[in-house]
DNA sequence: GTTACGCCTGCGC
DNA sequence: TTCTGACTGATTCGG
DNA sequence: CCGAATCAGTCAGAAGCGCAGGCGTAAC
């Protein structure tokens, strides 16, 4: 098939507002490629490449040679100039990159360097990704969406999913079961401002599982093979030989637990994130072993020569020795847990069966440092992938009214409005205001009307991508947490700033000050 | 010839 | 990771 | 009874922070 067929195709869904439309779209294209062109082309369509890492993003697709005339470029070939792209390392490798993708734009015309940037940056903006590309891979293969739906769950893999319907339909997609070593989508939670509302979600009685502020594992064993995925699947088994080790001593043949990795000070308190995620992205530690059987004095040595070690807790288990767990409800399935995990390898957790206790178990999980709870409805089975309202996470919420000290222009459908705003503190020995990071969220379209108006008017120097503004409008924003910045003057940047409203009752020489912050960031308690 | 630093990419939240 | 807005299918409301 | 209004579920897209590691280059 050739390529320009799916640019076309990508342009038109991009064009179409309609979902039932934009997957009639897909299919159509999905059902002319050629079945050998099904794993790249399906996830083109879907905005994805098949190869995870490039080497390419933004900065390499700044300058591009022109479009070519006439399209020449097929699905396969393309396919395979993106893998060659993918494949060079080592010295010299940035140059033959950059000449290899040069090669490959010039020979596309500007339909399809459009779909390539899109695809090469991860942000194809066409208004359908992997959601609606399952639709369109069962309409094309005429099969149901569910059965699509389930496989890729399971299966964790859009292109083979893709493969599978169309070459052998239902049949084939029946197939994917869950496999002890091959990942799948882990179950998501959505979020509630508080233990009530998340109550009223997941309906009484409920279980209260504290949040730990590490990173999500998913831990699969079978045998003496052990492997650890991250929540996006990625395989990170060398990179935390602690956790193998741990899985290693359980009493069990077949495993697939869901879990939490995080690092843990010598009182036992959880370390800031920055830590254990520092730690969970080193791919050679002092106690890597590439994944062989790692004796606990050799990660005591580690921790004593003052490496972090991740620690894992578990709140799920979705396989045990051939029997497939994912089913069963959440109450069964911890009870299966419990019987082959030490009770020191499990996450916190509760039954509650009202709103007082579950705020008990919110306090004491935020008094031990941890990040807040996850209330879930026992009777629920795993929901793979899903954010439904079967787990619905909370967490405590800081504010601080901030001074905004410039606004960027925003792009995509904030186009031609000022979008993302600087915040700063208050410095009551200088009177000047430190920034302290930036955010676009909690806006509606009607504030953002209203602060592109407000913000020329307090314009100080217009940019064409920052616009400085008079540091005279306060604003709310919430946040989760400070954390140690090496990019901002004061040293310390907001975890998840989101506005709330503008305080027009307030002037900057009221905004709160940069001591605030800092007794935040030292406390790590509610401000 | 090293070392230090900056830019870029990718991924955790 | 947070949040808003758009679309869809299902359910409820009102003339 | 039927069309209109409302609700809940999903999806997409607007972008944030820090850190590790690869590569290139300037400084020593």
């Amino acid at each position: 098939m050739r390529f320009v067929e799916l640019a076309a195709t990508s342009a038109a869904v991009g064009a179409t507002s309609g979902r039932r439309a934009k997957v009639e779209l897909l299919a159509a294209a999905l059902r002319s490629l050629d079945p050998d062109e099904v794993p790249a082309g399906a996830g083109y369509l879907a905005g994805e490449l098949r190869q995870r890492q490039t080497g390419v993003g933004w900065a390499s697709l700044r300058d591009l040679p022109p479009p070519a005339a006439e399209p020449t470029l097929t699905v396969g070939g393309v396919d395979a100039a993106i893998e060659e792209i993918a494949a060079v390392g080592g010295a010299g490798s940035q140059a033959r990159r950059r000449e290899l993708v040069g090669q490959l734009f010039a020979a596309a015309t500007a339909d399809e360097q459009r779909l390539l940037v899109g695809l090469f940056r991860g942000e194809l903006r066409q208004g359908a990704q992997a959601g609606l590309l399952t639709e369109a891979v069962a309409r094309a293969a005429d099969v149901p969406v569910a059965a699509v739906r389930r496989a890729l769950l399971l299966a964790g893999d859009l292109r083979a999913v893709a493969v599978a319907a169309l070459s052998g339909g239902a049949a084939a997609l029946a197939g994917f079961g869950l496999q002890v070593g091959r990942p799948l989508a882990p179950m998501l939670a959505q979020s509630a401002p508080t233990v009530d509302e998340a109550l009223t979600a997941t309906g009484v009685p409920a279980v209260v599982d504290v949040k730990l502020d590490g990173i999500r594992i998913q831990v699969h064993r079978s045998g003496q093979d052990i492997a650890v995925f991250t929540r996006s699947l990625d395989d990170i088994t060398g990179r935390l030989p602690e956790v193998v080790a741990a899985v290693r001593a359980l009493p069990a043949r077949e495993l697939v637990l869901d879990g939490e990795a995080i690092g843990l000070d010598a009182e036992g308190r959880p370390l800031p994130f920055q830590e254990t995620s520092s730690r969970a992205a080193r791919r050679t530690t002092a106690s890597t072993t590439g994944g062989a059987p790692v004796a606990p004095a050799v990660l005591a040595a580690a921790e004593r020569a003052g490496e972090t070690v991740l620690t894992p807790y578990f709140f799920d288990l979705l396989h045990l020795d051939g029997v497939d767990l994912i089913d069963l409800p959440g109450r069964e399935r911890w009870a299966a847990l419990a019987r082959v995990v030490d009770p020191t390898l499990l996450v916190g957790r509760v039954e509650v069966d009202d709103p007082e206790q579950a705020g008990a178990a919110f306090a004491a999980a935020v008094d031990a440092g941890q990040e807040g709870v996850v209330i879930k409805d026992p009777a629920a089975p795993y929901d793979a992938g899903r954010r439904g309202a079967a787990w619905v996470k909370v967490k405590p919420r800081h504010t601080l009214d901030l001074v905004v000290l410039a606004v960027e222009w925003g792009s995509g459908r904030r186009q031609g409005w000022l979008s993302n705003l600087h915040l700063g503190a208050r410095d009551p020995r200088t009177g000047e205001f430190v920034m302290l990071g930036k955010t676009f969220k909690g806006l509606t379209d009607e504030l953002l009307r209203w602060q592109t108006e407000r913000f020329l008017g307090l314009a100080v120097e217009k940019g064409d991508w920052v616009v400085r503004v008079r540091p005279e409008q306060v604003v709310e924003i919430a946040f989760d947490g400070v954390q140690t910045s090496s990019r901002y003057p004061g040293g310390m940047a907001l975890r998840f700033a989101r506005v709330i409203r503008y305080r027009d009752d307030k002037t900057a020489a009221e905004a709160d000050t940069i001591d605030a912050v800092r007794a935040i960031h030292a406390g790590r308690v509610t401000g």
